[in-house]
Order: structure tokens, then C-alpha cells, then sequence
DNA sequence: TTTTAACTACCGACCACATGGTAGTTTAAC
DNA sequence: GTTAAACTACCATGTGGTCGGTAGTTAAAA
């Protein structure tokens, strides 16, 4: 007879609150969460929410910190998957598309990155551990494709980015993929991207 | 005796009121105005700021308006100043690059565009008013400076303002005018802007 | 093997405070 | 004496957060 699963440190509360949160977060921001409709969403009390996380502050940066892990985790697989840097630089771009796509939501990055006075200070720092790992990815990606000359590439994977975090948010701002993606199209036609 | 100012419809308040609220929107968005606050800044009683806004919306939908209206004739004035296309496309990123400069503001087009679904209705119009009026600027811009081929300069307009939005809140969020300059000039070299 | 202690996961009741907004009143200028 | 521009005094709602308590589970001491 198979033993039953062990592990499953805490219930998965936890996690449901986590998912819940994160998707309040890119649709409404940082300021946009609040425990009593989070609580709703997962179905216990308010108060409860406190058991798993000891403040607004701890939850934010609980889901900010599991936002970039995600992130590297997916980066480094679509890089493992194909070994091929010019097709990972050419789908990125749809790992924003995707949030825009479903709900018309924003990264997570970007929208605290806009709300970023008004953070925690620990959040602050996962915020930057994100776009962190973005760029360096990018670096890494660009290198291997040798688009760029080797003293320019972390200057070119921070324009990148930046410009990739513009374009969700003004395609966001019309609820329009159709302006994500040609807004990505003229990148590449400028040369910001490899076309 | 010469008469004195008659001009200046509604007491200053109304304006010292917009000032302070565009100041603070550009610092913390739509969200984070509010009139107990702004009403303090201006020396008054924030059951008074219903004397010269009837609603935090009518309030929103003012301060998006004069704000875009104030860029069209700023963005006039530059073109109208030196009719060298080229150096107000040069220059044009220095708009937002000020606001970075002065209090690590945002440009309330991209505070408000980020904020967008939780927006009144009014206010969004007005947000796009913005993005409209700078993008159609550029693309005259660039028309006059023949530095796109005619049918894709609309696009190129678009992919400026997106990458200098995304510039702008990247920078910002590390409170670092020196990334936004780099950003900029990486924009350059990669071209999709002029050299 | 029973009992004690600690822990997990939750709940109901509350509090303090901020915020948008309303109602009715006063003051000063024209 | 009308009106612009402000005031005092509230109210309703939402929100972060606290407190004391409870039912069920696990671990170790007696």
C-alpha cells in the first residue's frame, strides 16, 4: 500500500492566497490587495490571513519573491529547451503578451516598479531582484546570440526590458494585444530587437 | 489707476488645488490623491475642495486634461522654437527625464495608463488624450525629420513613446536618473531613435 | 498509556484610522 | 443682498491589524 503524501509542510492555504494574490496584484497593484477580498477569494476569514502571513508588507513580499523564483525557473527552461538564443530573444516578448492576453493584466515587476514609493522596503528589494533576473537573462541570451558587441550587451538587455515593460503598459492602457504586438514588431524593425 | 487683474475666472485655489494634485499624482497616481491631504497643502478645509471639484473623479478628469493640454503646448513651443525636427526629437526625452529628476516624479500619462482599469471613466479618456497628443506629435516629428519611410511612422511614434515610458518607470524604480540617460542613449545606438 | 504541552489552521468580534462625500452655516466682496 | 469661497460637523465605508478563543493533530513526559 502507497503512503500517502508526507510533505505538504503547511496546508495549502498558503498557496492559494499566494496564486490569488499574485493575480490581484497584476491587475490592481501592490495597493490594489486587501486581505478581506483576498480571504474571500480563498474562501476562510480575514483574520485567518494573519496565520499565514504576519502583515500586508509580508505578503507582498512573499509573492513578489515567488514572482522572480517563477520567473528564473521559466527563463532558464525555454533557454535549456531550445538552446537556440535568437528563438528565446524572439518569444520573450510573449511572456508579457501572455498577462495582457488573459485579464489584461501587467507584470508584476512593473507594476510595483510604478508603485515603487509606496512599497514595503522589503518588497523593493524583490522588485529589483525581478527585473534583475529579467536583464541578466537577457545578457546571457544576447551573448550567446552575439548580436552585440560584448561591452554593450547588459546596456542593451536594460533597454530591452524597459522597452518590453513600455509596451505592456501602454498596450494595457487600451486593453489592446493587437498594440503589444506591433509595438514588439517595431522594436525589431528599429533594431532594438533582432528581427 | 490701472485696473487690476480681472482675469483669473475662479480664485486661485482651483489652480494651487491642480498644481498640487498633478504633483502628487505624478508621485503616488490617481490612487494615491486624496482631499484631506491636498486641501492641507492648500490651506484650506477639505470639505472645501467640493467647492472647486465635485468629485475626486471631476478632480482626476481636470489634472489629466490640463496636463495633456499643457504638453501640446509645450510640445508646440519646441517645434515651434527651433524647427529643427531632429533636435526636438534629440530633446524630447528630457521631458520625462526632468520629472525623474525633480522628486522622482512619473509622468502622469504613465502613472494613469498603469492604473488604468481602476480609472473612472472620464479620467481615461483623458489618458489617452495624452498618449495621443504625444504620439501624434512625433510622428510629425519624425515625418519632418524623414528619419522613417513614410508609412511606418505612425508605428515608429508608438514604439518611441512605449520604450520612453518603460524608460521612465525602470529608472524611477531605482530612483536613478543616470539609468534613464542610459536607457535613452541605448535607444539610440540600437536605433530606434536618432543618433 | 494516558496525560500534558505545543502546534496548526482557523474564527468572531473589535478597534483605529483614513477616505470620499454630504448638509447646513458663515464671511467677505461686489 | 446676492454670491463666491470658505467653514464646522458629520457620516458611511473600507481597510490593516489585534485579541482571545477553539477544534483537531502531534510529540513527549508521566
Amino acid at each position: 500500500m502507497a503512503e500517502a503524501v508526507k510533505i505538504e509542510v503547511s496546508s495549502n492555504s498558503r498557496e492559494k492566497i499566494l496564486a490569488a494574490a499574485t493575480r490581484v496584484a497584476q491587475a490592481r497593484g501592490y495597493g490594489g490587495l486587501n486581505f478581506r477580498d483576498l480571504a474571500e477569494q480563498v474562501g476562510i476569514k480575514s483574520a485567518s490571513m494573519y496565520y499565514h502571513f504576519a502583515s500586508k508588507a509580508d505578503l507582498g513580499t512573499a509573492i513578489a519573491r515567488r514572482y522572480w523564483e517563477d520567473s528564473a525557473v521559466t527563463l532558464n527552461a525555454m533557454l535549456d529547451d531550445t538552446s537556440d538564443p535568437l528563438r528565446c530573444l524572439h518569444d520573450y516578448p510573449d511572456i508579457f503578451r501572455k498577462l495582457i492576453e488573459s485579464d489584461n493584466r501587467l507584470c508584476l515587476g512593473s507594476f510595483m516598479a510604478t508603485e515603487y514609493d509606496d512599497l514595503p522596503e522589503a518588497v523593493k528589494k524583490e522588485v529589483h531582484a525581478f527585473a534583475d533576473v529579467h536583464v541578466a537573462w537577457l545578457a546571457r541570451v544576447l551573448c550567446a546570440a552575439a548580436v552585440v558587441s560584448t561591452e554593450k550587451i547588459e546596456r542593451r538587455a536594460r533597454a530591452i526590458y524597459a522597452a518590453i515593460v513600455g509596451a505592456q503598459i501602454v498596450a494595457r492602457s487600451r486593453s489592446n494585444v493587437a498594440l503589444y504586438d506591433e509595438l514588439i514588431e517595431s522594436y525589431r524593425l528599429a533594431g532594438l530587437l533582432p528581427a
